[in-house]
DNA sequence: CTTAAGTTAGTAAGTGATAACTTACCAGAA
DNA sequence: TTCTGGTAAGTTATCACTTACTAACTTAAG
């Protein structure tokens, strides 16, 4: 029961700080606000999360938690290169659409690095998705799946530089589109034209 | 001299708000921060502009007339659709090159974007340059330049994606590659699969 | 099986710092 | 004389965070 009910808050405000960041932007996350919304005093706050430091490092980690579970149960199932990529990128088009505060995160990765804090953790979360792409291209080109010419590198960059496009797109015009059809099909192209 | 100091203070406003939301991110961005380091009093600030708000919409202002003056000057000269793209990249590769704090304001259209005054702007800058690539795309299409099969639209969030996203690992990793290069041949890459 | 001690998750009230912005004033140029 | 660009001082709001306290639960000793 305990147990129970603190793991709970201590979860509720992580998600609702998502939420706060999804809809006034990281810079109006207030530990006020969070409390107001899941109904606690402000000081309760502190008392899971010793500072707002803290608190926006465990947003971080929930969210690098994701990414890191789908990249694992990809590598687990052995399907070709090209096909754990566009598995990723439908699993987290799928997440993506039916959780848009989530994509909030993705657009703040600028700002949150300029705080020595987060840059290491901002760095990780990146580097993580990038790399995989990369190496499944490279890995793609060995099998003579795609091209020998392409740099992998870049185009693992430009393809996790699309999606997080998409994202921009998506909240800028009011996710009136099919975020998860449109990260498919942006990446279903790039791939094709590797070949 | 009294105009001429008066468009002096009215511009370094700008251009060192600029620097501020560089180096710490534009939520500390401050009128305080702004005035201190160009050496004047914090309400000297508000005799050029009425509020905070209106001096973010005119760095705004300031970042898109930037890009106004390459694609007018590009269009003006009658290079082909593909060549447009590529020497919009060069110009702007450069421009970032010489001038990183300029790459912070490519990072934060989310972040404006979550407030109303601003995002109309951000959306205009943002389409602007997206719009500008599709039509290259579309118009290259046309002359047998990229395949017909190519969808001008999305190809156009990829590119503009993908500089983006060189813009946001160049920041992250010190500025320790030249960005201009890794644009021009990102880009490159990008257009050599289109054919 | 009680009971005492400790821990946890909460509250009310307050603190010091900092933010944007205002007011009242002034020197110099037009 | 009037306007412009500046200043010193102050206002109000909000921020993260602290203090001092409490009720409820957990644990361990007698």
């Amino acid at each position: 029961m305990k147990a129970n009910s603190l793991i709970h808050t201590k979860e509720k405000i992580i998600l609702e700080s998502i939420n706060v960041i999804h809809e006034f932007g990281i810079h109006s996350l207030s530990t006020r606000e969070v409390a107001r919304r899941i109904g606690i005093t402000e000081p309760a706050i502190f008392k899971h999360y010793k500072t707002k430091s803290d608190l926006i490092l465990a947003i971080l980690d929930h969210f690098s938690q994701y990414d890191a579970d789908i990249l694992q149960s990809i590598s687990t199932r052995k399907v070709s290169p090209l096909e754990a990529i566009r598995e990723s990128v439908d699993t987290i088009g799928s997440y993506y659409s039916n959780y848009p505060a989530i994509t909030a995160l993705t657009q703040n990765y600028d700002i949150l690095q300029n705080d020595v804090i987060y840059k290491e953790k901002v760095k990780f979360i990146l580097n993580t998705r990038t790399n995989f792409v990369s190496e499944m291209i490279e890995k793609a080109k060995q099998i003579g799946d795609i091209r020998k010419e392409i740099d992998s590198h870049s185009m693992g960059i430009a393809i996790v530089g699309t999606l997080r496009e998409l994202c921009l797109h998506w909240r800028m015009n009011e996710y009136n589109f099919s975020l998860r059809d449109a990260m498919i099909s942006s990446v279903e192209t790039l791939l094709a034209l590797l070949k």
